[in-house]
DNA sequence: TTGTCGGCCGCCGGCCGACAA
DNA sequence: TTGTCGGCCGGCGGCCGACAA
């Protein structure tokens, strides 16, 4: 990494820069347009809507932010892949290290399309962190109480209802009156924008099944669904119904915008990086979840120090992680096929996409060529001790696992010595055939290990 | 106006950025996205859709653009003015003399809303252009053959059709076989983006009006049009019927991008401009006329010109040509009340918006406080001999006034005498009580000063 | 000349169980 | 368990002239 001087002033600059932050997060409090107080979204169902694959840095933490990601996002949305010859900011490096200042969570009036605002303070090193506020702001994990649908045909069509999985129904919605004739009553849901739909809920039909009539039309038209996007239902910590929609990945309109020019756009995001960069002064971005090109540009720090614990080579086994048609979450396995720079023209020795990867499953449904090495699982980086398919089990473990605090340690030999220290398993984490402790997972999001047998087995 | 100095090498990149400015000009006959080959949209539909006060610039002519004009519609846009620290740019002229090398007509998929993709090359001066090969582009005016209905309520509801105002119907669509009972027939009309429309065209009701029928709710639907909305139909130089759409200015949503912050926009424009300006290489930008401030920031040069032969002072009366609700052009009068630098901070001695006006109408309909000397007209740059208010009717006047080269005089007196000297009126044009002249017009678009008397008297 | 309304008719939106995947 | 279909009923989409601005 290149790491760029700050000025001279820069305990100056900072202070400026930090009282005018604090006005902006005044006015983030109030609203874009000039119009009425908009509350905050509901972070639960945004992260319901997000899926199970997106996470945000909390505030006040430290991460990477990346230019070149963070300009693939906007290659992504212009659907134009940036001009080599937009010009060149020598001192802005291909990542710069940033402390969080707001997360704030947005989503499109028009598509329901959701994104998160984050503003971003170049620091030189955490020594520089300058604590702010703690605004209430928790972490909101993937919901429980969830459930998601691809809807079909007639899901959509004008024809008929929607027909609730029986589970869903089951375990999210009001309990019906099953003596009733037929059982049925009146569901009031909220959206992200905290608009209110009232839907019929009736269980009928020979054999008997739950159903959605009377108001769901309205809501398929007002959100132009289609078969294959999804909806989802969650209940917040009130027990409310809250809903939420997924537009399928075809359904992904974006039309190129008219403001801006793509070679504009681009200049943009690396002029306001240089800019920030130089004074230490915030700027602000946009990650959009969901488009194309899904690799997060804002890094936790956390998550970054992983990938410097393991070493790759060329012919390495890899995993990761990609959201399924369904919602879900699917770890594809793949092979390192090579290490080079992503552009060694512009973004000479960046981390960014370093790795090729060939995909053991060539689907035509396109996982990336190269990675980065945050975004991916080796048998080194999860402690493999048992078959990877198992894994998905193991992050459900949870409460059931010990935790020590991961940033303690400065290698990989110590954290593994640690770790085997502390569970009396000196010797045996090496040797796969001693498996009573199986399953050894690093939850990077929370910046502890967990450790634990299988409980599912 | 500051001039910055090119590199020594202007030459050689010059010819760099012309070959990939050929590239492109391939590129731009292809498609945005990657899908089928798109046809031009039809230019006059799309000046209709724009109005009566847009033009667009020539390609191959040149124009000085202006950033600030430029950052205005993004403030428009994202509905946030500019943050005054984003960085300067010192070597960004407050105006950049450029060629245009193209102009695009484009519409927005969702909206119909209008907008033009100019690609600009600063040059040094005049001696420096390129010129481009004539891709047959050709000055498109508002069509004759037009007409345009602000809708009602009863035009936009589901309840009935779409009421035609009479002139509209002899004037533009095929004549109706009035024999038959009722008088009908088929009209097949295209919009903007090539979409084909049917309506039924009946002549019936007691007392007898035009009405289009079947197919209309449909187009409403589609259109999500609004009462308040406009349509227009034309007839194209083959005669086929073509419509569109003019939302009203409270329709327009433009909701905040969620691609790049309104910071980083800005910043685009600046830093791309800047780059432009510092490498004499091709840039791209949008023009939306029809949005909150419409004020062109891509000047051609005719039309600066003018406003250098013009000495403007505190306290002269000004002319300005707006667009009424029912699109119709109309000039609204003022009073110069000062002369200053719009933003003496970033853009000193910058020309743009450098007049402040108070408008003899103080209508709550917005009519901006500080204007640019190139869009108003003075009594000196009309050459008043006539009462301000038959202007409208003199430029209609055309084909009966004559013609002088403009350009080819370096201040006012000359260009007056010149003008009395062709038309044998030495020492009359400055007398209003020798009328046989009445009036003297500037077509600053097509660089021609037209001499006539008034026909409508 | 043209905007809005009451009247009226027929189509399709929408609720139902049958049936099969 | 749940996706799709045929049946069927009623509300509203949509065509009409009356009437007035």
């Amino acid at each position: 990494m290149r790491m760029s001087n700050g000025p001279p002033q820069v305990k100056n600059t900072a202070f400026c820069s930090t009282s005018s932050l604090l006005d902006e997060m005044k006015l983030l409090g109030e609203v874009h347009a000039s119009s009425a107080p908009k509350k905050a979204l509901n972070s639960e169902l945004w992260h319901a809507c997000a899926g199970p694959l997106v996470s945000l840095p909390q505030p006040g933490s430290l991460v990477y932010y990346f230019p070149q990601g963070h300009s693939e996002q906007v290659s992504a949305s212009t659907r134009r892949s940036a001009n080599p010859e937009i010009p060149y900011y020598p001192n802005l490096p291909s990542q710069l290290l940033c402390q969080v200042h707001n997360v704030t969570l947005h989503a499109d009036k028009e598509t329901d399309e959701i994104y998160a605002q984050m503003t971003l303070q170049p620091v030189n090193s955490e020594a520089d962190v300058f604590r702010v506020p703690d605004f209430g702001h928790t972490k909101s994990k993937q919901p429980t109480e969830f459930f998601c649908k691809n809807l079909t045909a007639s899901d959509t069509s004008t024809h008929g209802g929607f027909s609730v999985p029986r589970r869903a129904a089951e375990k999210l919605f009001p309990q019906l009156d099953y003596l009733a004739q037929p059982p049925n009553q009146e569901l009031i849901v909220r959206d992200l924008h905290d608009n209110v739909w009232t839907f019929r809920h009736i269980y009928r039909g020979q054999p008997k099944r739950h159903l959605l009539t009377t108001g769901w039309s309205l809501f398929v038209g007002a959100k132009r669904l289609k078969a294959g996007d999804s909806v989802l239902f969650i209940r917040d910590d009130k027990s409310q119904l809250l809903l939420g929609v997924r537009r399928s990945n075809r359904q992904q309109t974006s039309s190129p915008s008219s403001v801006l020019s793509a070679d504009s756009m681009h200049i943009g995001v690396l002029a306001a990086a240089a800019h920030a960069a130089a004074n230490r002064s915030p700027f602000t971005v946009y990650y959009n979840p969901r488009w194309q090109c899904p690799s997060e540009f804002v890094i936790p720090l956390a998550k970054y120090h992983k990938a410097a614990y393991t070493q790759v080579s060329i012919g390495m086994r890899l995993g990761m992680m990609f959201e399924t048609e369904e919602s879900n979450k699917r770890r594809y396995m793949g092979t390192i096929t090579g290490i080079s720079d992503f552009d060694a023209q512009r973004w000479q020795n960046s981390k960014w996409r370093k790795l090729q990867v060939e995909w053991d499953e060539a689907g035509y449904d396109e996982r990336p060529e190269r990675v980065s090495s945050w975004e991916i699982e080796t048998p080194e980086s999860l402690f493999v001790f048992s078959p990877l398919r198992t894994y998905t089990k193991v992050q459900k473990l949870g409460s059931v696992g010990r935790s020590i605090d991961v940033t303690r340690f400065r290698n990989y030999d110590e954290l593994k010595s640690s770790i085997a220290c502390m569970f009396g398993l000196e010797g045996r984490l090496d040797d796969p055939r001693r498996s009573e402790w199986k399953l050894v997972y690093i939850d990077y999001e929370n910046d502890v290990l967990l450790v634990g047998d299988d409980p599912w087995e």
